[in-house]
DNA sequence: AAGTCAAAGGTCAAAGAAAGTCAAACTTTT
DNA sequence: AAAAGTTTGACTTTCTTTGACCTTTGACTT
């Protein structure tokens, strides 16, 4: 599994480490790898997403640099937002895995659940013609089990 | 007589060894055994399936691979009938909370699990227009946390 | 204060690298 | 001969990598 953009999320991951913030130049980290510089935006913008619970700061010019923050939502406000979202407007599997990986991350479920909860929602379980039902689905399969996970 | 399609799987069965898993490339596959790379699929699908005990996970693109994951035995015979059982019969709502509870008392998911899944499995999660595509989707479902929880 | 310029970072689309799907052709079994 | 199982290849989807071109910023002139 050596795909250079999963290299450099481990190294942008540790480097992360408990300070749960990082600053780097983009032009350093990428002759680092020796990858292009618009390979560090792919790594921030597929990996570093606010769905995953991250945030980007930069500047451009002169002495510009990229920060990476990890940000740690209060539980409730990230279960606010998953139990107001409209179920119509529906999760792609990837994006719900992220978020069930933040909830577990604030403790709301365990890994197992997590994983549990992975299986049920994947592309192949969810057995209905379109990608829109799919999606709908998972939304409400989402409420149901934060839904369940609160009231305890 | 092995067909190509038997000495692959014999190959795979050798590879997964004592691990009860494995990782490979289709392509570098496909092409030691000189076969298209599709045939790989073919191998999966037919001999690796979940009713046999096999679970499947991959990655398309840019270092991409298969992983093959050997289920644990399933210890009782309700988990080889829930897993041989074809989806399209179904399972209405209570008969799938019945099954989960006698899971549970198997050991195979804890109370809190079942809770997450019953939850899940509720006619108001589900919202999918026929009573026929509930009670699929519930099956397949209860499949996949099945299958899940036999891993490891 | 305004203009210039080099040094960043940003965007986007094309090319590349896997894996997935599906149906047609072929082979074996019944 | 029909059914079932296998093999192949054309086409699709997903994810990654690269490069050309764009925008912003701060320092340095004038």
């Amino acid at each position: 599994m050596a795909n250079i953009s999963d290299i450099i999320e481990t190294f942008l991951l540790d480097t992360l480490g408990e300070d749960n913030s990082l600053n780097i130049s983009r032009n350093e980290l990428a002759s680092y790898f020796s990858v292009a510089p618009s390979q560090i935006n792919y790594v921030l913008s597929t990996r570093f997403t606010p769905a995953r619970g991250y945030s980007i700061q930069s500047r451009r010019g002169g002495g510009g640099f990229i920060t990476v923050v990890r940000l740690n939502e209060p539980k409730s406000e990230l279960v606010e937002q998953i139990m107001s979202r409209p179920i119509a407007q529906g999760y792609s599997y990837p994006t719900a895995c992220h978020i069930l990986d933040r909830l577990c991350s604030e403790g709301l479920f365990s890994q197992s659940e997590i994983l549990l909860l992975k299986a049920t929602l994947s592309d192949k379980t969810l057995i209905v013609p379109t990608v829109m039902q799919k999606d709908a689905i998972r939304a409400s399969i989402l409420k149901s089990a934060v839904a369940q996970a609160l009231q305890k």
